[in-house]
DNA sequence: GTGGTCTAGACCACG
DNA sequence: GTGGTCTAGACCACA
């Protein structure tokens, strides 16, 4: 699935819950695909299954996956599209923090553009290689 | 000098230490300068002192502050130049958060690097207005 | 564990911290054991529980430990090691320390190295008995 | 006279205490002879007169400057012995000091004694070359 | 349960 | 006045 960072100041559910979202964003994990049993994904990432039940839980708050009890976790068939205000909300906070680093350690506009160039097609080519 | 935002995840001293940090950088405070006192600047902030105690005990033990023991905190006068290599690292590592966020909300990377550049530029326009 | 001196001008921190990286050094940590939680060591030693957070909060910083959120801490798997420079430098600065204090009491080189001997066997020999 | 480094955790006092032990101790500073006055070993180290009035101050207490109102302050002629229990039991506090220093960075025995026979004959040199 | 953070208030060493 | 340290107690996030 995607790998865990325990150096990454982020809690780890919100590690989970964030590389859920990135595989479905992209394609990865379709509408109405199963995805793995709290218990299979909490050994396959070696993290304590409640772990992985508080970002299951928060996705299926969020209406991202569906809960059938006794049955498995799915993803839900229409993904809920958060209002363009809220996302770009969400973006510009943390465009904010990313520049107020970059500030931080001296760094040009230009090279901080560039990073998040390299970093986001790294992200994405990363993914289709494991797929 | 800055703004402390409690609903930022990051604890505050970190929030100080970078605030510091962006000062330099941004050549508001210069080598040599007296920087306000852990009690003024607590106070200032409407935070413990020791929070800012921390902050900038951090920084002197990252050569960035001087300390002179009963009479004030200062500047250094050669700031310590992390290694390129350094620097990139932890740009990086901003810089693959920032990534990974824009893509788990769904944004391309034209948007994503648009709100970087809005972002920098309103964080060294707001400093130069307060200058 | 080890005692703490309140009559050393040294603060709890760095006495405890020193002592966790003595007890590394002479094998009784070894590398994935688990040191006492804050609080434990805490109320072992008399101290405060924030004076052990930042102990161990520095020795995690510098990879001597493993913080596991939530789960406890750790004595990281691969030390970090000082590069000989370093480590001789640490020790160079303690050896003129201790040479002037020496010379200060009008002790002969003799004499000074024979303490030395001494105190050194004599912490290592009461480390193996309480082991 | 000596030197002053304000990056030793010592207090900055006790560190011109110390070298005007150690002037006498090495015979640099004879019985009767006049030290500096405050304001003038003040201002030759940097250092605020207050700091090296302590000192002194210290020293004259313990029977080993004497202080002539108006006039100058002195060496003892009588330099009070300290009580070889006494001065052993200095010695022996910074002896086990040293040695777990050098335990915690990981030296052996033969290293930790050999930076010491090298530092107090360091010590001693540089004394003689200013002399 | 674990560690992380913050507060309020105290005392000390230093200049 | 300055910074450094420690305490007691609280709350939070995490596993």
């Amino acid at each position: 699935m995607f790998a865990i960072n325990p150096a990454d100041p982020a809690p780890i559910w919100r590690q989970i819950e964030e590389g859920v979202r990135r595989l479905i964003a992209l394609g990865a994990l379709q509408p109405g695909a199963s995805v793995p049993s709290v218990r299979d994904l909490a050994k396959d990432l070696r993290v304590n299954p409640n772990t992985v039940a508080r970002a299951y839980q928060r996705l299926a708050e969020g209406g991202v996956l569906l809960v059938k009890r006794g049955e498995g976790t799915y993803v839900a068939d229409e993904q809920p599209q958060p209002k363009k205000a809220q996302r770009n909300g969400a973006l510009r906070d943390a465009a904010v923090r990313y520049a107020s680093t970059a500030i931080a350690v001296g760094s040009a506009l230009e090279d901080a553009v560039d990073e998040v160039e390299t970093a986001y097609q790294r992200v994405v080519r990363e993914h289709r290689r494991k797929a």
